[in-house]
DNA sequence: TATTACTCCGACATCTTGTCGTAAGGGCGC
DNA sequence: GCGCCCTTACGACAAGATGTCGGAGTAATA
């Protein structure tokens, strides 16, 4: 079973709610549609009714207007595609990924150190 | 214009390229569809055009039987795919996506190990 | 009760993707 | 030259994904 994707207009959702949780569907209307014209309502609740199904957004329906919440954290998604990205292009190992970053220069340097600060803090802990 | 996506039909298309590189759509064939059941040239083909119009595929038509070859590396491609990761969720920047990596053990030891001297040597060119 | 707002979901148009079939052309042996 | 085989080029199509509405049902509010 692999991961259900998320689609462009779906992430739109996702990356909402990743900055603020607990929004009604009316919410993120205003925020993704500030047109404002027609009834995109049923557009939002089809989109966050697929979301739930995926598991991904978790739906509040204690109050008859329903509270959306991200199930599915940012960090969580943004593993799990590394892991794939890894798997079919590198066999799973992210060195030669990141090789390539280094070479292109598309890493800073603030990067690079907070990134080697990262690392070393996990292996010392490791020890 | 944002890049063209690689199908899943496509993908091993390229993955096939980028192991040995110059093949011929019979080639390419005949490792994808080993059943040699119908007529499966035709979905090669189809393929291997759509990749050459996407410019990811560099098609040599010197002979009448033309030899393939990637013209989009494993690398750039890796590249890209985590640049427009990291674009869409964390505003561009890499350090929060290998510290979820680490924070789940998803990295080996060993890779540590090899990220970290390529970081510093990367590093120590810069100065 | 009339109004308003919200949820639920069927329905579509559009795209993408994987797949075939077939036309057209080139080389080769007869 | 003629037929045969292999190849390329490409139209077509079914299935699935995606983005979007609209309308039915329902609950709170006036």
């Amino acid at each position: 079973m692999k991961p259900a994707p998320i689609a462009k207009a779906e992430m739109a959702v996702m990356i909402l709610l990743w900055k603020r949780a607990r929004l009604t569907a009316r919410e993120i209307r205003e925020e993704l549609y500030p047109d404002e014209g027609k009834a995109q309502h049923g557009t939002v609740q089809r989109l966050l009714q697929r979301l739930e199904n995926k598991g991904y957004v978790e739906r509040d329906r204690s109050l008859p207007v329903h509270f959306f919440s991200a199930e599915l954290s940012r960090e969580t998604y943004a593993g799990r595609q590394l892991e794939s990205l890894a798997e079919t292009l590198t066999a799973g190992s992210f060195a030669p990924l990141i090789t390539h970053l280094m070479e292109e220069k598309k890493i800073s340097r603030e990067e690079i150190d907070r990134i080697r600060a990262i690392l070393k803090a996990g292996q010392e802990k490791e020890s």
